[in-house]
DNA sequence: GTCTGTATGTTCAGTCATTGAACAGCAGTA
DNA sequence: TACTGCTGTTCAATGACTGAACATACAGAC
């Protein structure tokens, strides 16, 4: 396995789609918030975070209004915007395929289910 | 997390079902046609067969007999059935919620690239 | 101004599952 | 015997991930 592009390459993927895409509705959310929201951890989102905003697919504005202290607004650049989109064409395919091979297996642990249980 | 069970019960789940299924059906294979039939390693397939065996869910045939050959067959025991369909009534409730969650994302995906590239 | 509390982003040592190359033992063959 | 080939077994290394601890900086009270 040759590595074509920077090492978070491997990382991201899925993360990077659900970070944009979560992003792309609530900018003002903070790394903690992300977190929870896509079940996965604070240091994971801060690397994610930087990958984006390394990439330029992620703008990390300066101070968010109102009472809050230090946070950013996570803006996703055209670019992002441009890049999210390309990767719900690819997640689709690929969910798409997962569906399949779900519906195959439970037809397979259906039958299997069912002829363990006879007589 | 406190342990109830013995550290393995943690990494096995599915890794042990599949396991097993495979080898009610062809109990000659090898470890290493088990690891590339299932897609993990040789180690993994090593350390839940033993985990298996320990458990009483599989018996190696003709261990550690000297005129014998060093390869097993191994054998579903009565109990590693009965498990094996229990399990398999488990992972059909969860793959089946896997598959609703699934639908549910396959028609946000298709909703959010439709979104994004009207005119 | 200073202090204090609090919410933020950042770091990094540790955990865990997994890998696969290297090892050791046995059967068959020349 | 020696060699080839397949077997199960081991274990150091890898990589993704975690979350507690840290550093920073605003808001509000004084």
């Amino acid at each position: 396995m040759t590595e074509h592009t920077d090492p978070n390459q491997r990382v991201a993927d899925e993360a990077h789609y659900r970070l944009l895409a979560l992003l792309e509705k609530e900018p003002q959310l903070s790394q903690r918030e992300l977190a929870e929201r896509l079940g996965v951890s604070l240091g994971k989102v801060n690397y994610c975070v930087r990958a984006l905003v390394e990439k330029g697919w992620l703008k990390a504005g300066n101070f968010r209004r109102s009472n809050n202290k230090r946070a950013y607004i996570y803006q996703l650049t055209p670019r992002g915007l441009r890049e999210k989109t390309a990767m719900a064409v690819r997640f689709l395919r690929r969910k798409e395929a997962e569906h399949d091979a779900l519906v195959r297996e439970i037809a397979r642990l259906r039958a299997e289910i069912k002829g363990s249980t006879e007589s």
